[in-house]
DNA sequence: ACGAGCGCCTGTCGGC
DNA sequence: TGCCGACAGGCGCTCG
């Protein structure tokens, strides 16, 4: 589900229902959401620590407690939402944390790829992400700079969270066809202007995406409208916008890839 | 270093 | 209608 502007939208909202709370008690339903500690470590240890902020780096969800940071990767099909005491939990709830505010918190996660941290070392979950598309010191040189250090087709690259973190499958998709380069084009080969448009598309489909909450596609519905924005994303056989040649649809990195052939020439 | 293939999971959709 | 494979907003691993 879940990509940078999705990730911040949910970290909007729930900076407005979190900061100050304290955890009572934690409900662990898939033992496999928690990479570390062991689930009696965390389910004790977690008590009594109240959340000071609500932080995003890349798509992990980041909550830096009184103590320790609990962060949370969504996957594939993670959500959270926060219900009041009472309200029954979904069949698709991993993880429980009950609040002093008289709610919970539950992390949602159907396909269960989900995965949470409880540590004192947030680093060692984010030490090794790449940039952050939307900081000041992100700049076109420094992805100028990134691209000439690979030999790497464009869009695996930019889908690999070493290189740039928080980047998706759709918003990959979009940035590409927005500055008009073919996801197998190889990174090393990309000149300097291509690159200056490549990192203005990144991050005016990521700030757009943020502007609109996100997407909101298939049955999971949190109130983005990016979806209605789309230029290749899911738009197979659709003409493009640009040039009205069809979509087309391939796999690149095994992943769906949508690209217009007469724009985006390899 | 790079890219392909696969595993992890549940659910939906399209084709036969 | 029912079955069955393909595919889904992610990522880590192995292998060549």
């Amino acid at each position: 589900m879940p990509e940078l502007p999705e990730v911040e939208t949910i970290v909007r909202r729930l900076r407005k229902d979190l900061i100050g709370r304290k955890i009572e008690s934690a409900d662990l339903l898939w033992d496999r959401t928690l990479v570390t500690p062991k689930p009696a470590h965390f389910k004790k240890n977690i008590v009594g620590q109240s959340i000071d902020s609500v932080k995003r780096r890349a798509k992990y969800i980041v909550l830096p407690l009184s103590v320790d940071t609990l962060i949370i990767h969504l996957r594939m099909s993670g959500d959270i939402l926060i219900r009041k005491d009472g309200e029954a939990i979904h069949k698709h709830d991993r993880l429980i944390l009950h609040l002093s505010d008289g709610h919970y918190l539950a992390f949602s996660n159907m396909r269960k790829f989900g995965r949470v941290w409880f540590t004192p070392n947030p680093e060692d979950v984010l030490g090794k992400l790449g940039p952050e598309p939307l900081s000041d010191d992100f700049t076109a040189e420094t992805l100028y700079k990134r691209l000439k250090n690979h030999k790497r087709q464009l869009k695996p690259l930019l889908l690999d969270q070493h290189f740039l973190a928080g980047m998706g499958n759709i918003y990959t998709d979009e940035a590409l066809h927005l500055a008009d380069l073919h996801p197998l084009s190889k990174s090393d080969l990309i000149r300097w202007k291509q690159a200056e448009i490549l990192w203005r598309s990144i991050r005016k489909v990521l700030e757009e995406g943020i502007r609109q909450n996100g997407a909101s596609i298939d049955w999971i519905y949190r109130g983005g409208d990016f979806q209605n924005y789309l230029h290749v994303y899911g738009r197979k056989d659709e003409p493009c916008f640009k040039c009205g040649t069809p979509i087309q649809k391939t796999m690149v990195g095994q992943r769906g890839t949508h690209f217009c052939p007469q724009c985006q020439k390899f």
